[in-house]
DNA sequence: TTATTTTTGACATAAATTGTCAATAGCATA
DNA sequence: TATGCTATTGACAATTTATGTCAAAAATAA
């Protein structure tokens, strides 16, 4: 199964795409430090990051923020015992959510 | 199915052994405003203060960790449209980290 | 009312996140 | 080696977010 993190991911859309860092920062308007911080997972990404990422290596946007979301989640509880669980209920509580509100 | 908070739960809880948010905050050491604040979801809880308060209300603690970390991955992802699929790959990822690492 | 419990909000402190920058490292090629 | 370009690292300040403390106000019960 893949243990790539999203940012090995964006790393590699960006070299398939030939682009640098200094030319994907410029387009996304971050300082190069961080985009290659975010690469490498010392730095955290935003939505909005990965969906300008996303547009400029021309990947499926959604894939992107799946792995993005993802990954947040398994940081935040990824370590507990009870991860599994959690998760389950987390699942049920957000497909109730959905049928109810909005 | 439930729609009940861990506050709510806790609160219950509380109520149900008869103690005042007094004496249950100087059991576990914080102050009366912030249990408050906590039953009512104004503040996080911690997992050291959901085991303490598990303990004192004679509670089964893995049910009220489950329903603190799920509420915590709802708050982080629950509003996002692609939720569910970030929590079946963050299970999928958990699953494979648990056979593979520790 | 009085006593007790709970809630609210203001404020200070602490911690985490983020942005900026410059120095350094790595790598390719002349 | 030297040059040029790219990427990494770390220090620092600025900002944001979380946390602790307290007292006044509101709610509840006797």
């Amino acid at each position: 199964m893949s243990t790539e993190t999203i940012g090995d991911k964006l790393r590699t859309l960006r070299e398939t795409n030939e682009l640098t860092l200094r030319k994907v920062a410029a387009l996304i308007d971050i300082d190069v430090a961080i985009l290659s911080k975010m690469e490498r997972g010392e730095r955290r990404l935003t939505k909005q990051i990965v969906q300008k990422l996303a547009k400029i290596y021309k990947h499926d946007t959604e894939e992107l923020l799946v792995l993005y979301l993802s990954e947040k989640v398994v940081y935040e509880i990824g370590d507990e015992d009870l991860a599994l669980k959690a998760l389950q209920v987390a699942e049920e509580q957000i497909k109730y959510n959905k049928t109810k509100k909005k």
